[in-house]
DNA sequence: AAAATAGTATGAGATTTCTCACATAAATAT
DNA sequence: ATATTTATGTGAGAAATCTCATACTATTTT
């Protein structure tokens, strides 16, 4: 994670984008950007960050660590959208964690310094309970839609959600979890993938060599 | 629906519930009590109900319908929770409908006559962003647990879950499309039901023989 | 009353996915 | 450096699920 320590910067994304019409009072001196590389945490799971963010670029992964150790992918985070609040809203640490999967964007926004001011403010408030209530419907629609496709095609979708620069390097066991299959299965339709020109085998991942036809198939859905 | 007049019901659900504790003014005056029944739609799709519910007994079902006509099952709801917020953040009608399964308890919060003071209310909205923030972890964690198990599970699950009065009576269409399952595919497992003595088929529906059964086969995810 | 429509029902072969057994490679611990 | 664990891969038969074709209601429309 790095901090964009520019205020030009800072200035330039508050004017480019509608975060601080979010809060009924002035926003900005709570406010740093802070950028997260593909793979950085950022939101550990059990910790208290102290930070809401506001992700206006990027994709992001969310995490649960079961008793037995073992860790389920079990949603994806798109910019524009809040990661943090449950902390905000109190109640224990996070019993999840974030991951960063493309190069994230964030507004980071310091807890500490105005928790009673974003509990006190009706409209972040509104546009909070708005976000979740629309990203709740929407995940609920896509869950059911999703699932009735072939792996082939919920692969394909998933790779294109997950890929960095065109390489795919997800845990095939996570992968496997996250989309309802057998390590087995999941391993077979990749190497259907790489039979069929659409992926390559390389040291650092599967490489995207036919961009379309993943997208093609992951369109059908 | 019926409405539920009695002032002393009135008194005593206030009491028992923590319902009053979720709003920084009293909310009893903007409050009745409504009883919906089986297959009772409790919001309708495309309509401005003017009414926030808060149900504290019961199950319904989120509903979507298609622009091909077609309408597919979506989610669930269970006490407690929350069933209309998307029209107090006002933004267009809602784009679901949602249906009783069971016998359904709500307080009924005339929006027209306290939508203001609603939206001032931070206990409220700090309740509600609670709500929809937590509602969203567990389904994603739910549904992403879910999908790998055979439909014989699955659909032992789905059964409890509409089950009403010991009757399964779900369009199998709509069944089909919520499990991602062919239609096809989930009358074989019905049968299979049947010829395990599991259910039971009747001209009203469905008639669960062996819950206890049932509930082995769903716990198994 | 006939026709159209929607829901229910079943068979059979094709495809997808699973189970299980096992092998190899990489990372980590002792 | 060696054992141990963790992740990756592969084969083959079994089970789950799909596709498609085809009937049979019941309800609604005309």
């Amino acid at each position: 994670m790095e901090y964009i320590r520019s205020q030009n910067s800072l200035d330039e994304y508050f004017k480019n984008t509608q975060f601080k019409d979010y809060f009924g009072f002035d926003i900005q001196p709570y406010t740093s950007i802070v950028r997260f590389d593909p793979d950085d945490i950022i939101l550990e799971e059990g910790d208290r960050p102290g930070r809401l963010y506001y992700m206006f670029s990027g994709r992001a992964k969310l995490l649960i660590t079961h008793k037995n150790g073992t860790v389920s992918l079990i949603n994806f985070l798109e910019a524009p959208c809040f990661i943090g609040e449950m902390e905000l809203l109190d109640r224990d640490k996070p019993a999840y964690g974030v991951t960063a999967i493309s190069t994230c964007l964030c507004f980071s926004i310091d807890i500490a310094a105005c928790r009673s001011k974003l509990l006190n403010d009706v409209t972040f408030l509104q546009h909070l309970c708005y976000f979740l209530s629309d990203k709740a419907l929407g995940d609920a629609y896509n869950y059911s839609k999703n699932q009735s496709y072939p792996l082939k095609v919920k692969l394909a979708s998933f790779i294109l959600l997950t890929e960095n620069n065109g390489l795919y390097r997800e845990r095939h066991a996570e992968a496997a979890g996250f989309l309802g299959v057998t390590y087995r299965h999941l391993l077979y339709v990749l190497a259907e993938f790489v039979k069929d020109g659409i992926l390559r085998k390389t040291p650092a991942g599967y490489k995207i060599v036919e961009l379309e036809q993943l997208k093609e198939l992951a369109e059908l859905e």
